[in-house]
DNA sequence: TTTATTCTGTACTTGATAGTATAGAATGGA
DNA sequence: TCCATTCTATACTATCAAGTACAGAATAAA
């Protein structure tokens, strides 16, 4: 029994996930927000807080829907190697050429030193964790792929190393084949 | 003939480089570095140039500091095996534990959007030129450590992404032993 | 149609910061 | 001692962004 909202919230998010993700937490302004969702500020206040919160749900929205992804793709049956080399595989168009040139939100946002806040560290620290859980859980659990010495748990977050380092690297805009190429040598390293 | 210089510029820019480390450059304002040194803004501009001129200054300094040193490192005697292991080892202190958790300036910067000016590009794509070629003329030197179908070129670019991950994660604060343990695992690749 | 309620848009306040004007201080030479 | 020159410190301006007050618009229920 009142003026409904004029927006969809999620729309809302979707928008300010791609200006803060090409221009970063401190560099985007509420203006610019504004600007591209057409909603004023009072409007995003309204609805989601402080420019601190609405960074957050951007974020965990981030983060929810890469996770998403990695539980569909690293629980699909066959190998562990396959499952976690299709994984890696799927972020090549993420961390190479032109669309790769923004990185990673959330590599982005861990190193970036103004964003001390510790919700947004304790949402990041949770997600490489979850990653790493399945990560780890799928190497485990197909164990009998790999030789004697092989250890799942380092491996796992060897693979995290270089999922970041591949995200850091994506803002020198390298080329697909050559992100390939380091994802086909790593792959080395289940066996 | 005229008043002298009343602080060392070489001292500022190392006070500025550990303001700018901490915080990363946009949430980094002249006031803190004139609180920091004890030079006045007016100085500052006059021995530096505007913020961006003087971020730069201090981004050049750092990268010919860790080159300096990657160059002693990497052409040291011995096997590149042991050189290249090394070098890793030796960042160990700066991407782990409490020391770690401002990670790397360079890294840092790369993955701050608010930084496309063109000239803080140029000087991170070019230090990491420089190591990836000190790297990879350092693998074909001594190729004949390794086995046939080893690939000097794209393993120098392996251990440039398996370094920019470790950077990145140094803000999660790692424990040094975990740190190693991958390095360990990826120096299998060098075979 | 009226009304309570919630949303929206304009315009404002407040605070912070990059950059600078200006006056005065410190130096080496005449 | 005095002066030309360059540096320094205080204080200022201008700009920009976060957050908000308030008036008016839109809805559903009565």
């Amino acid at each position: 029994m009142a003026r409904p909202r004029s927006f969809d919230p999620d729309d809302v998010l979707e928008i300010a996930r791609q200006v803060f993700w090409q221009k970063g937490f401190q560099a985007t302004s509420l203006d610019e927000i504004t600007a591209a969702s057409g909603v004023a500020k009072p409007s995003l206040y309204a609805a989601f807080g402080d420019k601190n919160a609405l960074f957050l749900k951007v974020l965990d929205r981030y983060h929810d829907g890469i996770l998403g992804w990695a539980e569909r793709v690293l629980v699909q049956p066959g190998s562990a190697r396959d499952a976690i080399r299709q994984w890696l595989i799927g972020f090549i168009p993420y961390c190479s050429g032109e669309k790769g040139q923004r990185g990673c939100l959330s590599v982005n946002s861990l190193t970036d030193g103004s964003l001390d806040q510790a919700a947004v560290r304790k949402s990041i620290e949770r997600y490489n964790r979850r990653l790493e859980d399945l990560l780890r859980a799928r190497l485990r659990a197909d164990r009998a792929e790999f030789s004697r010495g092989f250890d799942p748990d380092i491996t796992a977050h060897t693979i995290m190393v270089v999922h970041a380092g591949l995200m850091a690297l994506a803002h020198q805009t390298p080329d697909s084949k050559r992100v390939k190429a380091v994802i086909d040598q790593v792959m080395q390293l289940l066996a």
